[in-house]
RNA sequence: GGGGGAAUGCCCGAGUGGUUAAAGGGGACGGGCUGUAAACCCGUUAGCUUAGCUUUCGUAGGUUCGAAUCCUACUUCCCCCA
């Protein structure tokens, strides 16, 4: 029995396309009928200054509410970046000093603005209002809290089990995080899955402060290029936004198979007809089109092109990337019979230590000029250029004086 | 305040006097293979011009022919009781 939906129902479908969940449809229904824009709170902290794919997943889902006309506000959580979000960690997080968490804000604008039109957002820092706050004021924040429901958080709850210290302020963070909602006003509250808790509390500080509580959005998590946990860059399986064309193309090629059409669902705008064709064909082209089409829209086209063609190039066919740093080694490094391999791949911090090196050529890992390098003892003679090569993917042009 | 326990290599984690530079796993790196920096298989994973030497198991001392393993003090952390 399907009825004709509501006008506002359509809206609402539109609006939480791509969502994981929201609480609750109704609020959003009643919020949409209000016929201005909506302001949509993202807070973001400047923990790390590199942005990844998987923020980006959040900044896309914002930017499509901004086309849509509403309001996105985004919090500098330079104060709670200073406590440090507690999900998902197994240990405390490493507290920021205030010139870390600044430098990192502004690193972050930069590259939110790739994905989201900052022209048209609000853009506040929560120091600005935590600054102020006095001891007792955060004492009637902790009020409203029980140790029972933090304590049932997963996070908490494993870390307790585990014997792993809890700080005292670790609790405070979602309770700030909730504060902030207070402080702009939000309509909207969207994170990722993992920070239902901390969104749904901020329900209960807006009622209580006598605002309507916020709509919470949850999106999904994008996988990292591990594909089992969480994207995150101390992690080490993240994608940076910053990241140049050929990396970031060769790191999308990194995902395994079974996260490509998740991939592609929360990265891309491909359209979803033309990716379940790639998806049925050749899982290498599939790939391909996905680092392609990932590649074209934090740098451009021509650039992704270039990036597809030159890892085509380097891995398939083992050929040389388009640039190779090159140095000329220092004097000290050549004695009379040439420069000491050895010593050349750790002054160009292709290998962390001699040691390291010299397992590198047991390996058979080190290549000069195409050629396997079979005697640690080798040397690079006086007056050559050398191509030097670590692996697949690890090129060095010197010229030894 | 009282009692108990723990600290090991990048991470997790075994090891309670002697082939222990330290099991196992993860990660990382290298090789092979390939459809890619997927998957799979193999190898490496303290430093040092390396058939050898030096340093490493929270810190500082001590016992011993010999210690990650025993003792003392210290530091840090966890748990339980109050």
């Amino acid at each position: 029995m399907t009825e004709t939906p509501l006008p506002s129902e359509v809206d609402v479908r539109g609006f939480l396309a791509g969502t994981v969940a929201c609480h609750t449809e109704a609020d959003l229904a009643s919020k949409l009928k209000l016929s201005r824009p909506l302001r949509i709170k993202l807070g973001v902290d400047p923990s790390s200054p590199d942005l990844h794919l998987g923020h980006a997943v959040q900044l896309r889902y914002l930017r499509r509410l901004q086309d849509q006309g509403h309001l996105p506000v985004l919090i500098i959580g330079d104060a709670t970046a200073r406590v440090g979000d507690p999900t998902g960690r197994n240990a405390t997080r490493p507290q920021l000093n205030a010139e870390q968490a600044a430098a990192n804000a502004q690193t972050y604008l930069e590259q939110a603005g790739q994905v989201l039109d900052l022209d048209r957002a609000e853009i506040v820092h929560n120091g600005d209002w935590f600054d102020r706050m006095g001891f007792m004021d955060a004492i009637e924040l902790g009020a409203f809290m029980t140790v029972a429901r933090m304590l049932e958080r997963d996070t908490f709850a494993t870390r307790h089990a585990a014997g792993v210290p809890i700080g005292i302020h670790e609790f405070l963070y979602p309770l700030m995080q909730a504060r902030d909602s207070v402080e702009v006003r939000a309509d909207v509250e969207i994170g990722g899955t993992d920070q239902t808790f901390n969104l749904l509390v901020g329900r209960d500080v807006m009622r209580d402060a006598g605002l309507e509580p916020q709509v919470c959005v949850t999106l999904p998590i994008l996988p990292g290029l591990d594909g089992v946990q969480k994207m995150s860059k101390s992690l080490g399986n993240a994608v940076g936004l910053k990241d140049p064309p050929t990396e970031m193309f060769g790191k999308v090629m990194s995902v395994p198979d079974a996260q490509m059409a998740e991939y592609f669902g929360l990265c891309t705008d491909e359209d979803p007809q033309r990716v379940e064709t790639l998806l049925a064909g050749s899982p290498r082209e599939a790939k391909a089109a996905l680092a392609r089409s990932i590649t074209a829209i934090y740098h451009d086209e021509d650039a992704a092109a270039r990036a597809s063609a030159e890892f085509d190039r380097v891995f398939r066919d083992r050929g040389l990337p388009d640039e190779i740093p090159e140095s000329e080694l220092p004097t000290d490094l050549v004695e009379d019979d040439g420069a000491w391999i050895v010593r050349v791949l750790t002054h160009l911090d292709l290998a962390p230590s001699g040691s390291a090196a010299r397992r590198l050529i047991k390996e058979g890992g080190v290549k000069v000029d195409g050629e396997k390098v079979q005697d640690e003892q080798a040397r690079l003679s006086r007056g050559s250029h050398a191509l030097v090569q670590v692996g697949k993917r690890r090129f060095h042009r010197v010229v030894v004086p």
